[in-house]
DNA sequence: ATTTAGTTTAGAACAATTATAAATTAGAAA
DNA sequence: TTTCTAATTTATAATTGTTCTAAACTAAAT
């Protein structure tokens, strides 16, 4: 335990949540990092239980994730399919999705330029715009 | 039985099924209407079975919408959460998605106006991209 | 130290989707 | 037609992702 905690003791009061250990293993491993961190639950749940060596329960994966979710602190992401994917990156910014390999990758907020876009539907209010570029191999053509 | 069943027949069978009474049943809700359709399966089986009078398997509801989504007659739409969204507009489109009602509206090619695109990462094409503008209720304030 | 309210946990419950295998049916062939 | 065969439908089981629950545990206030 070299690493300084404060931080993620402070992102987690901020959220409404007690520092516990394993809240403060899950923070070290979406937090700790310089680039984005793209996951689905089960895949953070393997990384967190190899980085912390000991396991750690699903249903506080779930509640940590969700209370971090709800206080801004992680993105969720739009995709085609039954599993859910979030985000480390909360900043504005796109997605490129390889359907092929279920990769998924950042694209700057820069990188796309939207020049026009359609008046909200009546009563309503435009909350966000998000864009999926879907991409596969170049020597590949099945539509999927 | 007064519609014309010749079309849905030919739609069937380029997708390489068999004309199936279950089958037209499914097509006329599908295609046998002027506005966009979005819908989940369950919603699509009640649909059907309120249309034909009398109950058909849920086996059978996903295999020809998932047939209809492989041969391009029915489009899959990316949404946050665990619920698979389909369209029957599958000329290139974006879509409206207020979360707080689930209701999704289309979005005409030409209300968006994307004038810059990255390019693909090393070896990949882009395929398809997908925009969802994400709506609410005017008053409300929450982020979800 | 004691207390209490918040937290973790394993497992149950639930929901969406896919797989299975027996009964049925479409359509080709006789 | 009737017969035959492979495709299809069906109910149900299996699988997967997510949420719920209630008992055991723990942080932190007293």
């Amino acid at each position: 335990m070299i690493s300084d905690l404060k931080p993620y003791v402070e992102r987690l009061r901020s959220s409404g949540l007690r520092p516990t250990k394993q809240r403060l293993s899950i923070c070290k491993v979406l937090f700790d990092r310089k680039a984005t961190f793209h996951f689905t639950i089960d895949q953070l749940k393997k990384k967190i239980e190899k980085s912390r060596k000991s396991k750690i329960s699903l249903a506080t994966v779930y509640n940590t994730v969700h209370a971090f979710k709800n206080n801004g602190y992680l993105k969720e992401i739009s995709l085609r399919g039954n599993k859910t994917f979030f985000d480390t990156n909360v900043t504005s910014h796109y997605h490129f999705y390889d359907y092929e390999t279920g990769e998924l990758m950042d694209i700057k907020n820069e990188e796309i330029i939207v020049n026009k876009l359609p008046l909200a539907p009546k009563g309503k209010k435009i909350k966000d715009v998000e864009i999926i570029v879907r991409v596969a191999n170049n020597n590949h053509n099945q539509k999927k």
